[in-house]
DNA sequence: AGCATGTTTGTTAGCGCTAACAATTCCTGT
DNA sequence: ACAGGAATTGTTAGCGCTAACAAACATGCT
């Protein structure tokens, strides 16, 4: 007692502590700690109590620095404000935290190229394993695939242009079963409300829409666009409603088929019986709608869990996995989309 | 060129290598990186040539593990896959960022205590300096408030019975804004679709609708329950429908207030005419609603904006801040409420 | 017994960085 | 020109951990 050192509460314990306390030396705490082979079972059972009695923590900058991983992955999103964004985060994370990794989530405030590489660069020189990137916009993308980082990388979202790992929703094939569905109903043709034009789901929508209708020969009409807000499919609705001979719409996402379905009705359009609605996501909000919505269904949360595993595959298999996972999307049929009448 | 480092680019340069590039010795490295005074002008511009020259990227974990400071935050959240948690975290993301830190995610699986312990002790394991809890049942925050732990923390959500800082928005406050909109509009009394029991959230909107009727002594009727979502708020919706004498009802999220207009609708029940509804949050779809939502605004991105100030300014400022915060909600008045008609 | 084989533990050397102090250089005023 | 002080740079010693090797001990076999 002649030192500072007096104290026996000053700091946190370190390995050291643990190993002078439980007799042994330090590495054979690590190594109850690593759970390596040739351990004595009463050794491991000392080191079990001299760690619980002094409610040791490992240090995990410590083991990094050593180890050279630091268990953690990053997310880059774009507004996990959004249902879709938000769901999959929430996979993320799920998946990450059973493969025994931390999360750690930047948001884009912008959609640019420059800003995705400013957060994954953020990311890496957090000492991030590995990213997965919730950024579907063409822009982010094509920046992502030209990225010059040393971390593993997988794309979620849409699109298949890219040499990048990625896990999308068929959503040419969603859009196309719900073009079908309309046009089987009678319709003459189907009007479109797509989202942003630089969005690759958008885009990708859009086409299973165009071909369907060009597959069977039906009229293809200009598509009215929005940015998937409830706000914007009002106001395209505003237009839709002005036009004429209009029987069905399909909408890019449900958000927008809200805003639409609220314009129409205040327009004086029923729905379905003058005009039929599809949209696309299948949030839980869909089956509440007035009238409730016939959309079409993707598991956001399936989607981030996927792409967690393709990164975890990629991090821990070595061996290149299946490079694209492609997720059905399923339509579900509610009261917003019937027969065409009478025309 | 005898060892085998013979090549050039065999792995990542570290700080010895810049100052070898640069003619300094790596502590000045260290200084030009982190700012320190007394560096000549044209030392650093070599440094800051050689760092280029390199691609240098700062080691973190090394750097953690000597000043004991990760630059990380954790934050736990319940279901981040909500439209409130969700915004909320985003606030604290950027928030986070601008503050120059990152931020580490958690979602809780269940509600207990021991979840939120161990969501707690995951994250200070990986070195936290703060964590802000997201969850606003009445288990998880007495589980917080007796959290063991070296680090800050700081909760965002409701009630004030805690010790533990906190940020949360006036929900008594609008709760009785709500309920006396209604009351002043000539209803005789006004119905409650409360949200779960073990929520604060719920409790303390509650108690602000029961408060506000007792004050003008109305009659205070039972109250119906959900738990947040639009289906729940459908099945209520189903029960208050077949109640007689009702005429409005506050409800204590937009999504169940979705819900209830359905059923009401479905049920031949004319809103705002025969009963008028008003709902919780603000979500940007409110305004879409059949009829449009009238509703109480409360702003998620402030709330995790300020949560986090006040875990930052516990981090740097060291002495204590002020440890409750309350954010005013606010009335927006639409189309689903109106004056209570013959009776 | 005597040696190879295997199990269990300890010792040493960093990982890449910053803090603390030491050394050097550059200014001032006198 | 020279002391005194500031400005600028370098040197040394860890932070707490794991990897690699070394030592000690046990066991089986001929």
């Amino acid at each position: 007692m002649g030192t500072d050192s007096t104290g026996t509460e000053s700091r946190q314990p370190v390995m050291a502590d643990v190993a002078k306390l439980a007799g042994v030396s330090h590495q054979t705490v690590s190594r109850v700690l690593n759970g390596a082979p040739h351990v004595r079972p009463d050794t491991r059972d000392r080191v079990l109590a001299a760690i619980r009695e002094l409610d040791y923590r490992p240090n995990s900058a410590a083991r990094a620095l050593v180890t050279r991983r630091s268990q953690t992955l990053g997310v880059v999103s774009f507004d996990s404000t959004l249902y879709g964004p938000a769901s999959m985060l929430d996979g993320i994370e799920r998946a990450a935290r059973s493969a025994g990794y931390f999360v750690s989530v930047t948001s884009l405030r912008s959609l640019d190229g420059r800003s995705v590489q400013e957060a994954v660069d953020r990311l890496r020189d957090q000492g991030v394993e590995g990213v997965v990137v919730i950024a579907p916009q063409t822009a982010a993308v094509s920046a992502v695939s030209r990225l010059s980082s040393s971390v593993p990388i997988v794309a979620v979202g849409s699109g298949n242009q890219t040499q990048l790992p990625m896990v999308s929703v068929g959503n040419r094939y969603g859009a196309g079963e719900a073009t079908g569905y309309l046009l089987d109903l009678g319709h003459r043709t189907v009007h479109h409300l797509a989202g942003p034009a630089n969005w690759l789901e958008s885009k990708d929508r859009e086409e299973g829409w165009r071909l369907t209708l060009q597959a069977a020969g039906a009229p293809v009409p200009e598509v009215e666009r929005g940015d998937w807000s409830a706000r914007s499919g009002y106001q395209a609705g505003l237009r839709i409603a002005g036009l004429r001979g209009v029987t069905a719409v399909f909408c890019a996402n449900d958000h927008m088929a809200l805003g639409l379905l609220r314009a129409l009705h205040e327009a004086g359009r029923s729905v379905p019986d003058e005009i039929s609605v599809v949209g696309f996501d299948d949030i839980p909000e869909a089956a509440y709608f007035t009238p409730p919505l016939t959309t079409v269904r993707q598991d956001f949360g399936e989607l981030g869990r996927r792409a967690l595993e393709l990164l975890v595959g990629e991090l821990e298999g070595g061996t290149s996995s299946p490079t694209h996972v492609q997720i059905s999307p399923e339509m579900v049929l509610r009261r917003s989309a019937g027969p065409a009448i009478g025309r």
